[in-house]
DNA sequence: AAGAGTCTTGGTCAAATGACCAACTTGTGT
DNA sequence: ACACAAGTTGGTCATTTGACCAAGACTCTT
């Protein structure tokens, strides 16, 4: 049976993440590869220039749909604690629900920064995510009347900390409701951080915030 | 000139240290170890039974290594706010002192995820941060005689989680000045969190806390 | 049916790597 | 001085890995 070069390019890519989550980027070679996609190995070659146009395409792929994840699960409401805390733990439960997924991002980011050629993927990733969560927060605030009172930037990086740090402690300590727990906890704090926008009268309320 | 064993063991890990920094995990073979330290190739499995060996010895150093330094880095102060905000921007700048350490940290501990036999040690190494942390906030809360609003654990971890985020995105970005900023809100946010201790009567005063 | 372009396949190569070893040297205690 | 333990060294081996290629097979157009 004949199959394209651009068919078997996409099968590579899917058995190589396959190989990747089930036994580490590290392990993850050719051979491996082309066993997994059940080709015979000269097919990789007549595909990719080389195992890194690969890996480069996979990673490209995967940041974009890591975005798209998080971004579906960021949802404003009408409450500004209902809403963090909802979209964020709907979040969790998604990027808890495959941790060998966080554990070959973790391998490919690491991977990326080493090589000044793919260091621009996790960059743009992380500008991203920063861009999404300020937008995030700017349609919470609009949603409930409220403004924040620190710049949405630095409250969009905060998030971003928190939720990212998350992963990480629970990708070694395997707590997946501690982690909830802390996501929960941050919620309710940062809900705090904003005050009723007054529409009528431009001159915000005076209010004791220490 | 003769050299003992256990000597040669220090030498070495020490020239895996440099290497792994310099080049990266994944580069850092026994050939290039043993070109840092000087030494023949034949010196190194003589003194270790394995590269592993080495590895691991150089893990367990590393980790001991960052638990101290960030013990040191957390100091009680009499306000609860500058205690935390001295504290975390202190560590930050010990952390952003030298990004290639960060880097091998997250690479060997990708590696540790991998390998059944080494999980312990990042497990442990979070286990004490935790403890780290919970300690610090407890000594905080006693030297200004306040109470925190949510249990000690839970504002461990989620103090942990910015922290460890915040190097996370910082690593890719490159952003230290924002990572410092993210610190500092922080620390005003989750300084709010804690009442003045009424020791007098142990009932204590009701708060709106929303 | 002829031919050109595309795909298929197994074999092969050079480099790198962890591990091992046998022969040799040095120091030390008796 | 002798012997025994400890340290030193360069060479060698089997495996793995990314890359390459030449010869053939299939398909579509003309």
């Amino acid at each position: 049976m004949r199959v394209s070069a651009a068919d078997r390019r996409e099968q590579l890519i899917a058995a190589a993440w396959r190989v990747m989550t089930r036994e580490g980027v590290a392990a993850t070679t050719t051979r491996r590869i082309v066993d997994e996609a059940g080709m015979p190995l000269g097919a990789f070659h007549y595909c990719f220039r080389s195992k890194d146009e690969l890996v480069q395409e996979l990673i490209r792929r995967n940041v974009a749909e890591e975005l798209a994840a998080a971004r579906a699960g960021l949802v404003p409401g009408a409450d500004v604690r209902q809403a963090l805390q909802g979209s964020l733990s709907a979040l969790w439960a998604k990027l808890c629900a495959d941790r060998d997924r966080q554990l070959v991002i973790n391998e490919l980011t690491a991977l990326s920064l080493r090589d000044p050629t793919m260091t621009a993927l996790p960059e743009w990733k992380y500008e991203q995510y920063l861009a999404g969560v300020a937008e995030f927060l700017t349609a919470i605030a609009e949603g409930s009347t409220v403004t924040w009172d620190l710049p949405v930037p630095v409250a969009a990086r905060l998030l971003l900390a928190v939720l990212v740090g998350s992963v990480d402690i629970w990708m070694v300590t395997g707590d997946r409701a501690a982690g909830l727990r802390t996501l929960e906890v941050f919620s309710g704090q940062l809900a705090l951080m904003c005050q009723a926008t007054d529409e009528s009268a431009p001159e915000q309320m005076k209010v004791e915030t220490r």
